[in-house]
DNA sequence: AAAAAGTAAGTGAATATTCACTTACTAATA
DNA sequence: TATTAGTAAGTGAATATTCACTTACTTTTT
């Protein structure tokens, strides 16, 4: 995963794409609102970028990029199972709550549908994810400290789909709870369901 | 949940709408769209809705009563507590796919931007099936059947969450795989995963 | 002075909505 | 019963607005 080059205006204008896109979804980010966001014209945006399309895929790609990395510092195989675990959803929480529009990227279903590029891009930065759980889930259950009655596939997949929830209900109440407190929570009671001792 | 009274010609507008959402997202849904998959113009729309607005918030609350009619019938307290739960997704796929628009309007977060109408409407849908799931799960708690140590929000919000993502996984197969088998597959991992036994 | 980054003022296409008007059918009245 | 009035559901054309994007020109930076 190699990070695109981009120059500083281009992730400014991909910061604040993505600020709309958390702000008032898909519908809001039109190329006036984006100008005005960045206090110069909509003729200037494309100077940086030769279309919205590419705007945001390169916002897709730069995401993809930037959860990669820090998902790659970190895990740290050599810590226990769970330990590793919070670890990589508290940094996940952590990068939301620092970043809150990679919140509606990450789950927007109206991107996908929008045009090949953006779908390929959206399917990147879930696959991001779920590589990254899979070698955690893997280990432990060839540890012993996960079930394995339980496919590896189908727990990525309860823990995916818990996250995605949780941040889907985050977003309703306007990111007005504490992330990273009801994340904890909602990881305890993961843990328990697939723990084995 | 009461039943909006709702023409014969309403329904299948709103149909249409819901076709066009799971075919090409919101951004496919206009008045233009609409009105040729209804084989009628665009203003012909306005004679039986006041705005799109309109048509969109009464396809969810439409959504919202058949959902909840569904789930009345279908849960039964006296049967076993796996059995309700399995019986209660089996309707919900049987309806997904039957009704695959239902689909994209269930998990929309882009709806959810648009207005405090649709906001209200799309978290009107989700507390639908998280009502009639608390009962079974508190139930089966209180029968030492579904682990205590856990809350029983939690419990639901790891069932809704894998629920959620199989259908977006099934959207983004375009509706492909066959969603009765891997929802049952599923269901059984998180039954394991919740039973006591 | 050359290149990069900005602006003002446009473009055509698409948007939701409204307009005056027609058609087909039903209810009221003479 | 024949005519009149009323209505639900449609039409095509026009509305103002917004969209992504372009062109020609100016400012800033190097």
């Amino acid at each position: 995963m190699e990070l695109a080059s981009i120059t500083k205006r281009q992730k400014e204008i991909i910061e604040a794409a993505g600020m709309i896109l958390a702000r008032s979804g898909i519908g809001g980010l039109t190329t006036k609102n984006l100008a005005k966001e960045l206090n110069f014209t909509e003729s200037a945006l494309y100077r940086h970028f030769n279309s919205k399309e590419d705007i945001i895929v390169s916002m897709l790609d730069y995401l993809a990029c930037t959860m990669d990395q820090h998902f790659s510092e970190i895990i740290d195989t050599e810590k226990p199972l769970d330990v590793q675990l919070m670890a990589l959803f508290d940094a996940q929480f952590k990068l939301f709550n620092d970043n809150k529009y990679f919140v509606v990227v990450v789950l927007s279903d109206d991107l996908i549908q929008n045009s090949v590029a953006m779908t390929n891009a959206v399917k990147r930065i879930m696959s991001v994810k779920s590589s990254h759980l899979t070698t955690i889930v893997e280990q432990g259950q060839s540890q012993g400290v996960i079930i394995d009655t339980i496919p590896c596939d189908q727990i990525i997949h309860v823990i995916m789909g818990a996250f995605r929830l949780l941040i889907v209900k985050w977003r309703m109440d306007s990111f007005k709870f504490n992330i990273k407190e009801k994340g904890g929570e909602m990881m305890q009671a993961l843990l328990t369901m697939i723990r084995l001792s």
